[in-house]
DNA sequence: CAGTGGTCTAGACCACTCG
DNA sequence: GAGTGGTCTAGACCACTGA
């Protein structure tokens, strides 16, 4: 919702979401032919630059594949998620079609602690806003999760209801600017009181991903580190030799994958 | 290597190569302005087309970003990783300037087992080459990769020294065409060998990263299984809301990164 | 061989950045 | 306000696919 809204006055951006739809709704299956570019132009009225854009949006989505001298094609597996899918644990676990909860442990605005000044790159004494929940799919205990926001942005959420939903799409939707992350994945033991809420024995592996959030300018918005019953959600990474695609395809996953 | 040399014949690709080149070589630093495309349209001596294409591909490797109203800037951490590095342990280790090792402990020409012909979409009593080798960083255990090659590259392999060095650089360098990959990221606890071999104790986390390569037709040459000590790798990915690259940055670290 | 996508040119308008 | 990148048009040539 909140990503889709923002790129659609290009014409580019038209026509990439329309065919996007059709290849999401299944009017176009699986190893159809897209219409060819100049089929494209007198469809759309428009000249071949926009139609090219937005074949390459969708070829580097991993929805479609082109070949020279041939059609576009509708490629196997639409790994595509939205880049909301990726930041947000409610996006992602209704875009499988389930139910995502969370269950807020603490919420609590202090001065942040040495590591968390070093790590988000504050001043000595600043505030931040820390919030531990554990997150749920289908009710089921799947991962815990432990951020620290920016006083500017995190003093909103003291008044948010954060059993309610989503916490970045309630930023997003108040106009915080998180526009780039950088995760880093792991695997670490599960701590005592992780190991009792996610179900799991004290040790047991748990899939970690530590992620920085910044604003366009760089600035440090929001760091978390979520933890992952590894054998409920995995992470999935596409990644193709062809020239026009050089950057994977991510997505999580819910459940073990069974066909790798 | 490999992968540079395939689409350099287009100008697009020569002019981005020449200006990877200075980003990488440090002659274009971070934070610095490139040149303006009207710039960089007189100094190739073509038209914009080309100069534009070139930059989104740059763009697409983490290497800069652009805005509206300035020229396009070298980013901050330049994550991009050729699709070699990702593929490729040697070669991702050569990267980070250590020096990669490989003990080979079996390889073997067998009828594939039920799980391994559903896994590759093999037909029963099928021959597969499979390989397991322990890899080190700078001589330190980091990696237990279990391999299986489909037939047709796999027999290449039994005349090759799996302990001198890269399988995939060998098999690429010898026509294979290992076009694109899927990887599934989860953690798992340390079989007691593993954990032997590794220098870890038995249950200890890992991170497992499973891998199916496929041909650019569709088939499935290799699978493989490789786990991680998680505090010698882990996994980088970088994601922008910008519009122009949709995909994230993927990379592997080597050792725990300190900034997130 | 007809049709396709990959590439390139030349020119244009607009929104944006920054001095 | 001058210069920048984002977008679009119109036309062209070539390499490749597939019937």
């Amino acid at each position: 919702m909140t990503a889709d809204s923002i790129a659609l006055f290009a014409k580019h951006g038209r026509i990439a979401a329309q065919l996007r739809g059709q290849i999401e709704s299944g009017s176009l299956a699986v190893g159809d032919d897209l219409p060819s570019e100049s089929d494209l132009q007198s469809r759309f009225g428009v000249s071949r630059g926009p139609i090219r854009q937005a074949l390459a949006t969708l070829r580097s989505e991993g929805l479609i594949e082109t070949t020279q001298g041939r059609p576009p094609r509708v490629r196997a597996q639409p790994l595509a998620q939205s880049i909301d899918d990726f930041f947000s644990f409610s996006s992602w676990v209704r875009a499988q079609g389930k139910v995502p909860g969370q269950r807020t442990f603490e919420i609590a605005r202090r001065r942040a602690a040495p590591a968390l000044v070093a790590r988000m790159g504050l001043a000595d004494g600043e505030f931040v806003v820390e919030i531990v929940r554990l997150r749920l799919i289908d009710g089921i205990p799947t991962m815990i999760e432990r951020s620290a926001f920016h006083d500017s942005i995190g003093k909103a959420l003291l008044t948010f209801d954060t059993d309610s939903g989503s916490i970045y799409e309630y930023l997003i939707d108040n106009g915080a600017e998180l526009d780039e992350g950088t995760h880093v994945v792991d695997a670490v033991p599960a701590a005592p009181l992780d190991a009792e809420l996610l179900g799991v024995e004290t040790g047991a592996p748990l899939l970690r991903v530590r992620r920085v959030t910044r604003s366009r300018r760089g600035l440090i918005l929001e760091t978390s580190d979520d933890r992952y019953r590894s054998d409920h959600a995995s992470l999935l990474i596409y990644n193709s030799r062809n020239e026009n695609r050089p950057t994977p395809i991510v997505a999580r996953t819910t459940h073990t994958v069974a066909n790798a």
